[in-house]
DNA sequence: AACCGATGCGCAATTATCTTTCGCATCAGC
DNA sequence: GCTGATGCGAAAGATAATTGCGCATCGGTT
């Protein structure tokens, strides 16, 4: 993974392709002005440098049936990296976790999960995340609406910054 | 947004589409087992069903330069429907919040930020954040390391409800 | 049991897109 | 002012998307 350094053509086709990751290579290029050939081999650059790590499609979770979404705060009885390295490797292996983030403060770990129903997040929690070893506390919060939920990065911000850099 | 019956191809179509989402249709008709037309005919369904939401590129985000994650709870005074609508609005306003959502329990919402560095996420916090009427408390925790962080829903789990329901 | 409309498949042909190759322009370093 | 590196665009062949159409299958009906 090599640093790049990317120009204002790379940039446009990081957000485009970050809000549309199905366009078409030649109309990314007209979005970004260039022709078709190059374009895609910066897009092939991209992606081989790792800033582009794939490509998802967003698919309605609450429509296939995941109803239920649960922040879960866990604290751990010891914080050695390897008991650190263990418990994260543990939440990789559930499916129902999708992210799982170390945190500075009073909590180690923030777990974002999704479950079918309530009672199978309950099953999951009692069943597999309480009895984990090294587990001390779980505070879970259930998601009752969302509000927001943008993939990526806001690259207006980026934008505004370089102009001031440059 | 009518409910669409889903059968094990539209599901396997699902699951693809999420793991890569730039699959030429040819590839994806060849994994789903059909042939390329009647498969886009499916994707075209999905999609207008509002089941697929659309495609993103995943971008490394700390690569681009943004350096830092930060979950906010935040606490509002009143929790009167027009109250909780406003602040949402707020939060869909600011590019730095990616993702927001409305909590049980104590919190009454929870935040997913991003920021260049430190001290913009502190500028964001102080000006915007902290500033804003009916915010009552704003707890922050920064993610020291990110150990899982996967786009969608797990389709196993899904699979495996099916196959028990049917 | 035979009919029949709806649904969904695959084949084939057309159109659009992708991808490679090549020559040319630009620019930094010497 | 030379020279190598980089990146562009045009053209062409390969691949994929998209449309039209005929056929099979499956329920529901007579």
């Amino acid at each position: 993974m090599v640093a790049i350094r990317l120009d204002e053509i790379d940039r446009k086709i990081l957000a485009e392709l970050q809000a549309d990751g199905r366009m078409t290579n030649v109309e990314l290029a007209k979005r970004v002005g260039i022709s078709a050939p190059p374009c895609l081999r910066r897009v092939r650059t991209l992606e081989e440098s790792g800033l582009i790590r794939g490509y998802h499609a967003d698919v309605n979770s609450r429509e296939l049936g995941f109803e239920v979404q649960v922040f879960a705060m866990v604290g751990l009885e010891s914080q050695a990296e390897s008991e650190l390295n263990a418990f994260e490797e543990r939440c990789r292996e559930w499916p129902l976790v999708r992210e799982c983030h170390m945190l500075n403060g009073e909590v180690d770990f923030i777990l974002k999960c999704v479950a079918p129903d309530l009672s199978s997040f309950q099953q999951f929690l009692t069943g597999e995340l309480l009895t984990t070893p090294n587990v001390a506390s779980v505070k879970t919060s259930l998601v009752i609406r969302g509000a927001k939920d943008e993939p990526g990065v806001p690259f207006d911000v980026l934008e505004e910054r370089m102009s001031r850099t440059a």
